[in-house]
DNA sequence: TTGTACGCGTTATCAG
DNA sequence: CTGATAACGCGTACAA
């Protein structure tokens, strides 16, 4: 369908103040180098005409779209949704727009999305998912591009690719040591699917606060689930109450997966924290108001977002000015579900 | 910055092909009336040269952005982030876009947010948020503008603004006549803010629902939050557990305060279901997993997304062909937390 | 079926 | 300080 669009052209504005077409693009862009008189002038014509200028024409020829791509996995996960509002204030902040693309289906969609992303306006893409075993085949061909490109949980040497994250590995550890602390031994742990990097992070902190307190690593203490929801933890404490062996706590990987699993406790006749203790990992808003009231591992969801947006504007402003990878600090959050251990 | 960008263009494309430019074009866009050899040869040129056209050039020129807009209050909240989702999956299966806008700080951002995207690219606006007492004066600009609009939560006649959303009285109305026939006759409620039209026709579904079986509305049994978290249950039911009422049922507007307040109901002693039948509004995620399992109103949440968006993809392609209100229904999820009264 | 020339609305360049 | 004029990369009548 042929727009007829608000055929209002800076050519007009110019003819109506009197002035050329450069003056007009000097006023709107607040160039120096305009006569007061003539500035206020122009100003006021653009107020009474209603003059508003086209992005899309003043990117062709600017070569700046202000624009980025938001590539996250699943807004319906509370992690995502909030570091995607995180990265949506910060662009906003700097006048920059988003543009949204959620992975949800499958990842093969990524490379789609990608592909049409670059083809558009975007100056650099913020991969806010998960990092699994993927073809990452269009990542690397959007980095050998040039695009700069922020990730979260992944890792490839690249100058302009930037990873932004949360120390899961500390994260895990910070779970595990406040258990130890209370003097539990006999910790459990349900974890996330293995192929996701945060799991196996969080797994690699599991086993470091065992090992400082010399307690050996037990497999069957230990359950993979598929996902990281309700229902897994659910599932998987159902598996480990099979288990022939005993625990006095547990390390839940996500809060979804905790509340899930003190689901099943309950069923199972088991009390929070009196027969078991659980920690969770995240700190949802439910989190708070659940009975018990969990304890967990708080990650910084918001900041995630709004740093990784800062490093994606900050490499296309200044190429090569940033690299590496930042980990964000996660803490714990004490409430009700842990006790000490008598 | 200025940047090189891969100045790979539609006339190296043609030069390399040996044909025009034109011919490339409508290979891009599968025109007819290309020799099937020409059309392999300049897919095949395109190809090796890795050649992707300009959206913005090509937007500049054809006058169409595929772009939408979509104005969402806060990513944090649930509901809004499933819509969100929803709306993006709908769009991408259509190829467009979604600028993603959260009016997070305060409403005055909208029309910030609306004069930015409509000097972009933007070819519809979603707004997918609450509707409180706001300044509409730019959101009348834009109908005005005859840019087609889609709102939840909202009424103004025009007739290229369009209403999705879910039929809150409905909801509300199904919510109470569960509690009614499952005997209780003294219903408490918490609602959401009234400015809040959600909140005022949930509680126009509860006083049609009262009215039915004759029961009297009894003020005291009401408690309006400031918002629909879940400290505002809690907070709210400590309010009305200071009433001098009895009630042997409660309402509340959403799942988050039915939460809270079950958690200050346990705080108070009393068991659910047992002293007291709750009812939420929504269907979280975490409702199922609660203790007790909560009984609550469902909404179609993805499903607004996509509808909104199929609405405004229709408006776009078809100025005209669709306007009005469209509600989608809720309907009750039976669990635990509600039990016959003897 | 294919090519030419112009337009889209703005910014950039370079004189003046 | 200001103004022509040339890009920007592609779509589209119109002509061939």
């Amino acid at each position: 369908m042929r727009k007829k669009k608000n055929t209002l052209t800076i050519t007009q504005v110019a003819q109506e103040a009197g002035v050329s077409v450069q003056t007009v693009s000097r006023v709107m862009n607040n160039y120096e180098y305009v006569a007061d008189g003539t500035r206020q002038h122009v100003q006021e014509v653009i107020k009474r005409l209603g003059y508003r200028p086209s992005g899309i024409a003043r990117s062709l020829a600017s070569r700046r779209s202000y624009t980025l791509g938001l590539v996250t996995s699943d807004l319906s996960d509370p992690f995502f949704a909030l570091v995607a509002a995180g990265a949506e204030v910060e662009a906003s902040r700097n006048n920059y727009f988003c543009i949204l693309s959620s992975t949800e289906r499958n990842l093969d969609d990524e490379a789609r999305y990608v592909r049409m992303l670059t083809e558009r306006f975007v100056e650099g893409i913020f991969l806010a998912r998960p990092s699994t075993i993927y073809d990452d085949d269009h990542l690397a061909e959007l980095i050998a591009n040039g695009l700069p490109v922020v990730t979260t949980a992944y890792h490839l040497p690249a100058s302009n690719l930037m990873v932004v994250d949360v120390d899961n590995v500390e994260g895990g550890y910070q779970a595990v040591a406040h258990l130890t602390r209370l003097g539990h031994r006999d910790i459990a742990m349900i974890t996330g699917p293995m192929a996701y990097k945060s799991a196996r992070d969080r797994l690699e902190g599991y086993c470091k606060a065992l090992a400082e307190h010399s307690i050996l690593y037990e497999e069957a203490r230990v359950v993979v689930t598929d996902g990281w929801h309700y229902e897994d933890g659910y599932n998987a404490m159902n598996r480990l109450l099979l288990q022939p062996v005993s625990f006095t706590a547990l390390f839940a990987q996500s809060d979804e997966m905790a509340i899930g699993a003190i689901r099943a406790l309950k069923e199972a006749g088991k009390h929070v924290p009196a027969d078991v203790s659980v920690i969770g990992y995240n700190d949802l808003d439910v989190s708070t108001y659940y009975d018990p009231p969990l304890t967990t591992i708080f990650q910084p969801k918001r900041e995630i977002g709004v740093l990784g947006v800062q490093l994606l504007i900050q490499a296309i402003e200044h190429p090569g000015s940033v690299k590496g990878e930042f980990l964000l600090k996660t803490h714990l959050v004490e409430r009700e579900s842990c006790r000490r251990l008598e």
